[in-house]
DNA sequence: ATAAATAATTTTGAATGCAAAATGCAACAG
DNA sequence: CTGTTGCATTTTGCATTCAAAATTATTTAT
C-alpha cells in the first residue's frame, strides 16, 4: 500500500511541468531529479520482487544486494522496512526479511478488497471519463477479444491490464490508483499461473463486453457491480490455480 | 510531552530474563514476543501525531526525538520512511520530514475509498457476524443514542467508532482491518474538529439506525450502501469544518 | 542602515563499526 | 552411524561516524 506522496524534489514553484517536457533547449536544463537512496531501493527490490528474481519464501540476501547495488546497509534495509509494511516481504526479528508467500488466505483478504475498489475506480471513471479516454479502452478491448480470439494468452493479460488501469486513471483518485497497485503488485505472480479454463476465459471477455457498456452508458452503479463480479470470478481462478500447485509442490510455495 | 526512554541501558546480558517468567507449564509455552526497536518506534510515532503532539506541517524534530525515546537515529529513520508511506509524514530529501498536513483534496481523496471499505466491511460482516457480535454493537447503539440524547459528543464519537470497529473486526479481513484503519489514521485529526450541525447529526443518528437494522437482516448489500451514504456524509461534514478553519486561519493548517 | 557574500553551525543521508543473536560445523558420546 | 554439545563464523539490529547539504550567523560592501 502506497499512500504516500513522497515526493522527490524540492517544492519548486514550477510544478506544472511533473511529466511533460523534460528539456527546453539543452538537456542539461532538465530538472535535477534527486532521488533518494532507499526511495530507488524500493523500487528495485519491488521489481526484483514481483518478476520472480527473488523468489517467495527465499530469504532476501542482503549482503548481496548491498554489493549488487553499490550502497550501504543502512538505505537497503531502510526499503525493506517500507516493502514489509507492503506486504512484499517478511520481517523476522533477528533473523532479517524473506520474500512472502502468498496464500490462499491471503488471496481471499485480497481479492475482496481489489473488488471493492476496483468497483469504486469503475463508478468514479464514469462520471469523469471522457471521450478520448474511452476511446482508448474500446481500443484496448477491441485488441484484447483479438488475443482471446487467437488464444493469446500473454496478449490477452496484457491489454486486459490496460483497461483495468485506464479505469483507475479515469477515477481521477491518486491514491485510489497507488492502493489498487499496490494491492495488484501483491497477488500479480499468483495471476499469472492462472491458467483459464475455456468457460472461464469466455465468461471474462463476457464480463469485459459488459464493462464496456456499461462506461458508454456511464452506468457507474452498473460498471462497478461488473467490476466486482469480475475480480471475484478471478478471485476463484486463481485461488485454483493456486490450490493445485500447492497441491502437487507438496504445500505452499507461492 | 514526557516519553519514556524504550531501552533500560546498556544491552547487558540481564536483559533476558525479563520476559521469560511467565508461564512454564500448562497454559502451554507462550510466544516470547520480542519486538524491534523500529517496530515500537512506528507506534509511539504514529501516536504522537495522530493525537497531535506533532503537530501537522511541523518537522519533526529528528534529533529531540532519539533523546526522548532513548535510541539512536537508525530505528527512528526506519520508522519514519514506515509512516511516510503511509502518508502521515511527508519526506523531503535533504530537509527531512514534516507531519503530512490534510487538505480538502485528500480527504476527497480519502473518503471515497473509506467509503468503499467500509460497504465491503458491512458486506462481509452480516454474513460472518455471530449473535454475540451483533449484542455487542446493540449495546454500543444503545449508548450512542443515550450520548446523542445528552448531547454529549465526545461520547457519541465514543461509541460510534466502537461500532465501526465492530463491524470491521466481524468482517473477519485482517488485511481489510488494517487499510481502514490506516486510513482512518490519516484523518482521524480532521474528523475531531467536525462540530456537526444538529440537522447532520440527527442523520447521522438515522443512518445508524439504518446500519443497525440491515445488520439484524443480515442484509449485506443494503448495510453497505447504508454505510457507504454514511461516510459520505461524514466526509461532506469534515470537508466543511476543514474548508472554515482553512479560511478564519489564512489557509491550510490540519 | 540594507543587502549581498561568506563563514560557522546544524541537520541530513548514508557508511561503517560493534555487540548480540543465529547459523553452520566439527568433535564426541551413545 | 545418529544425534547432541561446544565452538567458530556469519548475520542482524542498532549506534556511531562522516561527508554533503541546508540553515543560521556574521561580515563586508554599497
Amino acid at each position: 500500500m502506497q499512500l504516500a506522496s513522497l515526493r522527490t524534489d524540492p517544492p519548486k514553484e514550477s510544478e506544472m511541468n511533473d511529466v511533460a517536457s523534460p528539456e527546453r533547449l539543452h538537456p542539461a536544463a532538465a530538472q535535477i531529479v534527486r532521488r533518494s537512496l532507499h526511495d530507488e531501493l524500493i523500487e528495485r527490490m519491488r521489481a526484483l520482487i514481483t518478476d520472480g528474481s527473488l523468489a517467495p519464501g527465499q530469504k532476501v540476501p542482503e549482503k548481496a544486494l548491498c554489493e549488487q547495488f553499490g550502497v550501504s546497509r543502512t538505505p537497503l534495509r531502510e526499503a525493506l522496512k517500507v516493502l514489509a509494511h507492503e506486504g512484499l516481504v517478511e520481517l523476522i526479528p533477528n533473523r532479517g526479511a524473506t520474500v512472502a508467500r502468498l496464500t490462499v488466505e491471503d488471496l481471499d483478504e485480497v481479492f475482496p478488497i481489489m473488488g471493492a475498489l476496483e468497483a469504486l475506480a469503475g463508478e468514479l471513471a464514469c462520471t469523469n471519463i471522457d471521450d478520448a479516454a474511452l476511446a482508448e479502452i474500446e481500443r484496448a478491448h477491441v485488441q484484447m477479444i483479438a488475443c482471446y480470439a487467437a488464444q493469446d494468452l500473454d496478449g490477452y493479460f496484457s491489454h486486459n491490464q490496460a483497461i483495468h488501469d485506464a479505469i483507475t486513471h479515469a477515477a481521477g483518485n491518486p491514491m485510489l490508483a497507488a492502493m489498487q497497485s499496490g494491492l495488484a503488485g501483491r497477488v500479480r505472480r499468483a495471476r499469472y499461473l492462472a491458467n483459464m479454463s475455456q468457460e472461464r476465459w469466455a465468461a471474462a471477455v463476457a464480463e469485459h463486453e459488459e464493462m464496456l457498456a456499461a462506461l458508454r452508458k456511464r452506468d457507474g452503479t452498473g460498471l462497478g457491480r461488473v467490476l466486482k463480479r469480475h475480480l471475484e470470478n478471478k478471485c476463484a481462478t486463481v485461488k485454483e490455480a493456486l490450490a493445485a500447485r500447492d497441491a502437487e509442490t507438496g504445500e505452499a510455495r507461492t
